[in-house]
RNA sequence: GGUGGGAUGGCCGAGCGGCUGAAGGCACCGGUUUUGAAAACCGGCGAGGUUUGCGCCUCCGGGGGUUCGAAUCCCUCUCCCACCGCCA
């Protein structure tokens, strides 16, 4: 959420950034919150000046005859009758605002190229060679399958369309991945939470996914809850509501949880293998910190870094790219994405999402901090995969796969399989 | 699923229908003392809105009611906790 002050001193960079991020409904709701605001202002001296009228009236009772009295009580009646109308007005103006308010999306940095989708996101970086195979590679599907380690059929049949079962090898390499991925965090100090996968509408919606994402998001209806779709959703809500001490923070966490997509509205797309599925793990990183934004710029290099990192380990080649406006989200100000290369598609393709929201999300959630001098203010956050499995399982098993149908696992997650250098049996 | 108890400032916690924005404690900030620190003592210290400023208004979980007047009484919703039952 705005402050409503960014509104009034700017409503055309409010309705801009809208533009940009080519949400023309919401960039309505800025004029209808503008309009709200200035009926609220319009009123709320006029209720000031007759709750001070009726606390000092209530004073004087006391110091009155008893004629006096009885005329007193009969205006103060009325008083009160007429504030209550007003009162009652202010309160749903306030309700409206809030509402309109909440649907403005964050601005987006100057630095946001335009764009109406992902195809115009711009490229930052290119890191690492891509594959020459002696031979004609194969996709993770056809080689999970032939391995043994994926079966798409049963999984439909028990779960429908964009499920998976993962088996033998690539459970263990599923798991190999998403540990490195929280060791390495670790190491660099976040800490790790293991936070609720089933959280409260307030949860949704003060990370910004309310209102907007619901189409996305699986309900318990009976129970009022929803799945997460990203720890960002658990983690960054953990302190709401609270005022932090300056001292403790930064905080830094990672996260390593099941995540839940319905996918509305891709049928047709990626429909083969474990590209896009409604149920995956993911690690990922949460940051919280002051107001400042040379800060928040600072972390967003680390947390992109911490990725790439994690990629150059596994030695996969990748690319950063500057997410455009209209493929940003309502509540981010910015975000990188780290496509990998996948020989299957033929293309980077998404594995990583870096955003930062400045104080968008805390304002949402109501999370703020006290700093050395003055008033508590909102914290900004920030926030990026590690790793999601199994779609990181792609680029690692078709990139390192060997022209037999075994697969060579990099240095770094030899660790977690025993020591393994080599997964599968020669098959093809 | 059943039955109770609770929700007050950064935290803990008191609070008779008007004198309570709210005792007290902790934490925090400033000062005295000390070689330094701790302790002790003195002082300050909630949040939001509005105003150039003085100030004014709101807020004791949300909403409604009773009353001239509600943190305080009544209703309701939300949330938290405890115990019993069931279960991983």
């Amino acid at each position: 959420m705005l402050d409503i002050k960014v509104l009034r001193e700017n409503p055309d960079a409010a309705r801009a950034g809208a533009i940009k991020k080519h949400m023309p409904e919401r960039a309505a709701a800025v004029d209808r919150a503008l309009a709200l605001d200035q009926e609220l202002r319009a009123m709320t001296p006029r209720i000031d000046a007759m709750r001070s009228e009726q606390k000092a009236a209530g004073k004087q009772l006391g110091k009155l005859s008893a004629e006096e009295r009885e005329a007193f009580l009969q205006q103060q009646k009325q008083l009160k009758a007429e504030l209550q109308v007003l009162e009652d007005e202010e309160r749903e103006l306030r309700r409206k605002l809030h509402e309109e308010l909440s649907l403005v999306p964050n601005l987006p940095d100057e630095e946001v190229p335009e764009g109406k989708d992902d195809s115009e996101n711009t490229e930052i970086r290119k890191v690492g060679e891509i594959r020459e195979f002696g031979f004609e590679p194969r996709a993770h599907y056809d080689l999970g399958e032939a391995q043994g380690w994926l079966d798409f059929g049963r999984a439909a049949e028990m779960a429908g369309s964009r499920n998976y079962i993962l088996l033998g090898d690539m459970v263990l390499l599923h798991d190999a991945i998403l540990r490195f991925a929280v060791d390495l965090l670790v190491e660099r100090g976040f800490t790790p939470i293991d936070p609720p996968l089933l959280v409260r509408d307030a949860a949704m919606f003060g990370t910004g996914f309310f209102p907007g994402g619901e189409e996305q998001t699986y309900r318990c209806e009976k129970d009022g809850l929803n799945l997460i779709g990203t720890a960002e959703v658990p983690v960054t809500s953990l302190h709401s509501g609270e005022i932090l001490k300056e001292s403790d923070l930064p905080k830094k966490y990672v996260a390593r949880t099941a995540c839940f997509r319905r996918e509305a509205g891709t049928y047709g797309k990626d429909t083969r293998g474990l590209y896009r599925v409604h149920q995956f793990q993911k690690v990922e990183q949460v940051i919280v910190d002051v107001a400042d934004r040379e800060r928040s710029l600072a972390h967003h290099r680390a947390i992109v870094r911490n990725a790439e990192d994690l990629l150059q380990a596994c030695e996969l080649p990748y690319r950063v790219v500057n997410v455009c406006g209209g493929d940003l989200g309502v509540p981010q100000a910015m975000k990188y994405d780290i496509e990998t290369w996948m020989p299957s598609r033929q293309s980077y393709s998404e594995t990583h999402s870096a955003s930062r929201f400045y104080d968008y999300q805390a304002r949402r959630l109501n999370l703020r901090y006290r700093p050395e001098k003055g008033k508590p203010l909102f914290c900004h956050t920030l926030n990026n995969t590690v790793a999601a499995s199994p779609r990181i399982l792609i680029p690692l098993i078709e990139n390192h796969q060997n022209e037999d149908g075994t697969v060579r696992v990099p240095e770094c997650l030899r660790r977690y399989l025993g020591g393994r250098e080599v997964l599968g049996r020669p098959v093809f």
